[in-house]
RNA sequence: GGAGAGGUGGGUGAGUGGCUGAAACCAACAGUUUGCUAAACUGUCGUAGGGGGUAACCCUUACCGGGGGUUCGAAUCCCCCCCUCUCCGCCA
C-alpha cells in the first residue's frame, strides 16, 4: 500500500512510474488526495469538538464536587449536543478512511527506475545467462516421461485422492524432494538466515499484511469454517511475523527462510504448457525474506539475487535471470528479478524463482517498522525470493540429466539423496 | 467441546467512574561518578492521527485484547466477540 502524503507530495513521480504497469491511476490517486484533505479537515473539527466536550465535562465535574449541582445539571445537555455531533464527524471520519482505503488497495507499487516499461512477458529484460544448454539425444523425454519411467512422482493417485496437480512423489522420487528441501535450506542458512517452521495457514490480517488480500482473494485456498487460508508461499507468515512490529535499527537486516508446502488455486490459468511438473495446486518451496534498512534493500537484493544464482549453478542448470518488466510485475513488487531454468526436453525456460524488492508497500500494511538513529519509526523495506520452488527445479534436472544409464544427480545435492544415479 | 479464571505500556504489576496515558519495580537509553567493568545517582523512556513552528518543540484527539452500549464523564459498569491459563472431555 502506498503512502499517502507519498502520493501528496510526488504525484507526478508517482504516476509516471505507475504508467510502466500500462495504466492510468490519475483518477484514483487524485480522489485518494481528495479524501485526504477530506479526512484532515474532519480530523480537525472532530478535535475540536472533543476537546470542548472534555473540558466541559471536567466543569461538571468540579461543580459537582463543589456543591453546585444546579450549574452542574445545566452544562450537561451543552456536553451531549457536542457528542451529537462529534457522533456524525467520526462517521463522516471513518466513511472517508474506509473509502481512501478502498482506493489504495487497488493502486500497486510504484516500479524502480531501472524496471523497463512494457505490457507482456515479451518486454521482459535478460540481465544474466549461465550455463550451456545439455546436449541430449534424439530420444529425450519430457519429465512427464522420465517420472512415469522411473517411478518417481504418480500424478494419477494425487488425482484420485486429492484432484488433478496434487501429485504423489514415490521413492526417489520423494527422497529427491527431500533432498532438495534441505539442500536449499542448508544453503540459506550458510547465507545468514534464521530458519522457521510457520503454520501453513493463516487468517485474514496476514493475507492483508503481504497484499494477497484483498486483491488475489481467489488465488488462495479458503478454509471456510474456520475462516483460514493455506499459504500461496512461505513470505506470507513469514513476513507478517513481523506484522505491527518495531524493530530496533541495529536488528536489520532480519533474514529468514523457510520450507513449506505452497498452495495455489491457480483459478483459469490451466492450459497448454502446464502438463507434468510445470504449474501444481501444491508444490514445495524454500523461500528467503529479509526485513531491511530502506537505504541498502537494493543491495540486498542484488546479494539475493546472487545467492539464487549459486545454488542454481550448484545444481548444474542452465539459467537466466530476467528483469521483470511493468506489465509483468507482481502487484506489491517494485523490482523483481526472475529465474528460468532451461527445461531440456520441452526446449523452454521455466521460472523457478522469483526474488522482489517490495520497498515499504508490504511494510506499510505490516506497520514494521525500525527505530532510526534520530529515534523516529520507520517504515522498514521488505524482500524475498524464491530459494526455491521445487517442481520446475525437478523438472529441469531430469529431463536435462538423463542419460542411457538413468538420471544423473548434480554432484551437490549427492550428500543429501544418498546416490548419484536414479535408476530404474 | 464443557466449567472456571484472566487479558493494562518492552516485562512484572497497581488501578473506589472524574485528580490515570495510566503508580511502582525491572529492562532499555543518555549523563554524572569511575583507570575499566560493576554499583550508585540524575534524567529520558508507548503508538497513531490532526494543528502550529525552519527547528528543538508546543497544543490537541484517540488508544488499557477487539467491537458496541450506559454516563456530563469509562482502564474502571453492561453486552457481544477474540485470545490466554487451569480443570474435565477428546486426541497425534
Amino acid at each position: 500500500m502506498l503512502l499517502v502524503p507519498n502520493l501528496r507530495e510526488n504525484r507526478e513521480n508517482i504516476l509516471a512510474g505507475l504508467a510502466k504497469r500500462n495504466k492510468d491511476f490519475g483518477q484514483q490517486i487524485d480522489e485518494i488526495i481528495r479524501l485526504d484533505e477530506v479526512r484532515r479537515k474532519t480530523q480537525n473539527d472532530l478535535d475540536n469538538n472533543l476537546a470542548e466536550a472534555n473540558k466541559l465535562s471536567k466543569e461538571i465535574g468540579d461543580l459537582f464536587k463543589s456543591g453546585k449541582k444546579d450549574e452542574a445539571e445545566a452544562a450537561k445537555p451543552r456536553v451531549a449536543a457536542l457528542k451529537e455531533s462529534a457522533k456524525e464527524l467520526e462517521q463522516t471520519l471513518q466513511q472517508t478512511e474506509e473509502t481512501q482505503k478502498q482506493l489504495l488497495y487497488t493502486i500497486p507499487n510504484v516500479p524502480n527506475t531501472i524496471v523497463p516499461s512494457g505490457k507482456t512477458a515479451d518486454d521482459n529484460v535478460e540481465v544474466f545467462i549461465w550455463g550451456n544448454k545439455p546436449q541430449l539425444a534424439e530420444q529425450k523425454k519430457p519429465h512427464w516421461e522420465l517420472i512415469e519411467e522411473y517411478d518417481l512422482i504418480d500424478f494419477e493417485l494425487g488425482t484420485k485422492i486429492t484432484g488433478a496437480g496434487f501429485p504423489v512423489y514415490k521413492g526417489a522420487g520423494a527422497k529427491l524432494q527431500r533432498a532438495l528441501i534441505n539442500f536449499f535450506l542448508d544453503e540459506a542458512t550458510k547465507a545468514g538466515y534464521r530458519e522457521f517452521q510457520p503454520p501453513l495457514m493463516v487468517n485474514e490480517a496476514s493475507g492483508f499484511g503481504t497484499g494477497q488480500l484483498p486483491d488475489k482473494e481467489g488465488q488462495m485456498y479458503h478454509v471456510g469454517v474456520d475462516d483460514l487460508y493455506l499459504i500461496p508461499t512461505a513470505e506470507v507468515p513469514l513476513t507478517n511475523l513481523y506484522r505491527d512490529v518495531i524493530l530496533k535499527e541495529e536488528q536489520l537486516p532480519v533474514k529468514m527462510t523457510g520450507y513449506t508446502p505452497c498452495f495455489r488455486r491457480e483459478a483459469g490459468s490451466w492450459g497448454a504448457h502446464v502438463r507434468g511438473l510445470n504449474r501444481l495446486h501444491q508444490f514445495d518451496k524454500v523461500e528467503i525474506v529479509q526485513l531491511v534498512h530502506p537505504d541498502n534493500s537494493y543491495k540486498i537484493l542484488d546479494e539475493m539475487v546472487d545467492h539464487v544464482k549459486g545454488i542454481l549453478q550448484k545444481l548444474e542448470l542452465h539459467f537466466r535471470v530476467i528483469r521483470l518488466c511493468g506489465g509483468d510485475m507482481g502487484f506489491t513488487s517494485a523490482l523483481t528479478y526472475d529465474f528460468e531454468a532451461w527445461s531440456g526436453a520441452q526446449e523452454r525456460w521455466l521460472e523457478v524463482s522469483s526474488t522482489s524488492n517490495f520497498e515499504t508497500f508490504q511494510a506499510n500494511r505490516l506497520k514494521c517498522r525500525f527505530k532510526n538513529s534520530e529515534g523516529k519509526t520507520q517504515l522498514v523495506h521488505t524482500l524475498n525470493g524464491s530459494a526455491l520452488a521445487l517442481p520446475r527445479i525437478v523438472a529441469s534436472l531430469l529431463e536435462n540429466n538423463q542419460t542411457p544409464d538413468g538420471i544423473r544427480i548434480p554432484a551437490a545435492l549427492v550428500p543429501y539423496t544418498g546416490f548419484d544415479m536414479i535408476k530404474k
